[in-house]
RNA sequence: GCGCCCGUAGCUCAUCUGGAUAGAGCAUCAGCCUUCUAAGCUGAGGGUAGCAGGUUCGAGUCCUGCCGGGCGCGCCA
């Protein structure tokens, strides 16, 4: 298609059926440019040209189109030959990598997401970070990307100034080399209560904030103290990252303190800082606050301690110049788009990053909302800790694991089961709404087994296993035999054609950083098997071999899709 | 007040750099299991895409204004 400017080239899944399978709706595009001379008025002319091009163009290869057509008002119409559609698949059918290429440039790409904070418990908040960061970074590194998956851990600030000055006022007997005594759940709530002191009682307040500064410049006390805090902190989220299968680089806020300081003398040396009610500030334009004046972004407090800025700043300059990143990656609430902006903007300024080489991106996505369609409250108040809301689906899941099997309920290990089916459909429960939507968590909506859900996906996997059992084909040997798959009905060619376009789906998820296109896609496989397989017999049919390769082809794309996910596949349920 | 996000079927949501007749699920109604798992499939009804303009051959999608909801806006992260 090297007859069209770049930016006009236009080409597009069919949007209906009877269109064909994908279209060009390039000669309505082209009509309008007079700088290229075409003297045509009408696009349809244009589209005969088009076409009569590519018609030459192709003319010595395999037949890639059965049928070209134009239609309306010049769009182009490309039905897929079905016997070029069948050598791709079948191609697929022998391609590990399931058709996906490996690029060019394999990129170093820094996902930073989950972002836990030490000493207060996960819950239902921290779900969509972890959830979308740990899905972004498995498809990055399934197209052969170089992922860097941090946790960048509230391990720092003032709200271990506010701990250690609480801790030490009910242990005081506490030294260097005498630990703290806690348990994970009396942590959160040392937390909550020195949090309400820190609000209400000005003295505490301070002593706080003076705690902040001794552990920033390594009070060994205050330090020894903040280390036991994290101790205690690792055990409850790591058992929460095991049960939901999350592998991520712990890389906290505290990694970055001793970069601080000389962050800030950067900045200062290229005369970005202003002093501003003792604060060290940098200004950037086109951001104001509320009375209309310009926001600055603080990067050094006026009692000196440091802030998030500082630390996201820090950050993102040793993500460019130590980790030599190509692309990084903020999975990050939607209420930190203003902060992000801010930062990067400020990075910028500073020349921390060239914008050129290194693509940076927030990720923000919508709130997780309670039953009342409000908010989960994460700071004072009572929420659902992340641990229960996990059990509670595996819990529901049993119920509906051991409802279903009454009589043959010693084929599967329902606990493994129903392991599986709860965490999947939590996981995929937020995947599968679009990322920028808030959405109202509940219990009876991830566990409905019906519709766009983990269990649809599932139950599609299960009836390929099925078949495979009752056949009991041995398909690595019929694939060597040289078996092929024919595709003949068309809800063959429908399926065919759609595990074929598994590259494209990942190549679209990536560039909107989307995991809803995966599980749109997954989806959409999993009704075109559900069609296939009421309308087309496999085991006993003349078909017998054809059909069981391409159903192992779905297999293995939907095997694939939901590890990218971060859900395992089940054999049975 | 300013900025960002959202508003699509009764409900929950899709609609992929603007494309042809806006699609699913739930719920409602009517069908399909002596054949590979009925957690499935088929069919029916259900729409002024918040409202009003504009740009375009073409707008749910882009622009402007208004209405409604959410989030953010100087030393918490």
């Amino acid at each position: 298609m090297r007859l069209l400017p770049t930016d006009l080239i236009d080409i597009t899944e069919a949007t209906q059926p009877q269109f064909g399978h994908y279209q060009c709706n390039s000669a309505m595009k082209l009509v309008k440019r007079s700088d290229l001379n075409l003297n045509v008025k009408n696009p349809r002319q244009i589209a005969e040209k088009l076409v009569l091009a590519i018609e030459e163009n192709l003319q010595l290869k395999t037949p890639l189109f059965s049928k070209i057509e134009i239609a309306g008002p010049g769009f182009i119409n490309f039905t897929l030959d079905t016997n070029y559609l069948s050598s791709v698949i079948n191609e697929q059918l022998h391609d590990s990598r399931l058709g996906v290429t490996l690029p060019n440039k394999h990129l170093k790409v820094v996902i930073d997401y989950s972002s836990v904070n030490i000493a207060k418990e996960m819950h239902v908040g921290h779900l969509r970070t972890t959830i979308i960061g740990d899905c972004l970074a498995r498809v990055f590194r399934f197209l052969g990307h170089n992922v860097l998956g941090l946790n960048h851990l509230g391990d720092w600030g003032t709200q271990f100034g506010m701990l250690i000055a609480y801790i030490k006022t009910i242990q005081p007997e506490i030294t260097e080399n005498a630990p703290v005594k806690a348990t994970s759940t009396e942590l959160v709530q040392w937390y909550k209560a020195s949090k309400q002191r820190f609000d209400n009682d000005a003295e505490f307040k301070t002593q706080a904030q003076q705690e902040v500064v001794a552990l920033q410049s390594g009070n060994p006390v205050s330090l020894r103290i903040w280390k036991e805090i994290c101790d205690i902190s690792r055990q409850a989220y790591e058992e929460i990252y095991k049960l939901l299968d999350i592998k991520i680089v712990e890389r906290g806020e505290s990694f970055y303190n001793p970069h601080l300081p000389d962050v800030i003398a950067e900045l200062e040396a290229k005369k970005l800082i202003t002093i501003s009610e003792g604060a060290k500030c940098i200004y950037l334009e086109g951001f104001t606050n509320r009375e209309g004046d310009e926001l600055p972004l603080i990067v050094q407090k006026k009692d000196g301690g440091y802030n998030y800025a500082t630390t996201d700043l820090a950050a993102l300059r040793h993500r460019v110049q130590d980790e030599k990143a190509d692309w990084i990656i903020y999975v990050v609430d939607a209420g930190q788009t203003l902060h992000f902006q801010m930062v990067f903007a400020a990075a910028k300024k500073a020349e921390f990053y060239n914008p050129n080489k290194v693509q940076v991106d927030h990720v923000p996505f919508g709130l997780v909302l309670g039953p009342d369609g409000k908010k989960f409250k994460t700071r004072s108040g009572d929420t659902e800790k992340l641990i229960d809301l996990i059990q509670g689906a595996i819990q529901k899941a049993k119920t509906l694991l051991l409802e279903r099997h009454k009589e043959n309920s010693e084929e599967m290990d329902m606990d493994e089961a129903a392991t599986i089916l709860g965490i999947n459909a939590i996981k995929y429960a937020d995947l599968s709404c679009h990322r920028l939507g808030d959405y109202v968590f509940s219990y009876d909506k991830m566990l409905k087994f019906e519709g766009n859900t983990a269990a649809f996906l599932l139950y599609a996997y299960v009836r390929i296993q099925s078949i495979q059992r009752k056949v009991n084909s041995d398909i690595p040997q019929l694939i060597a035999s040289g078996a092929k798959i024919v595709l003949e009905q068309p809800e063959e060619i429908a399926l065919g054609l759609l595990v074929c376009q598994f590259s494209e789906v990942l190549d679209n998820t990536i560039r909107e950083l989307l995991p809803s296109r995966l599980t749109d896609y997954l989806y959409t496989l999993a009704e075109k098997f559900h069609l296939f397989f009421h309308q087309c017999r496999v085991e006993g049919s003349p078909q017998q071999n054809s059909r069981l390769l391409l159903c192992k082809t779905v297999s293995d794309v939907m095997h694939q899709g939901l590890s990218l996910l971060g859900l395992k596949p089940l054999e049975r349920m």
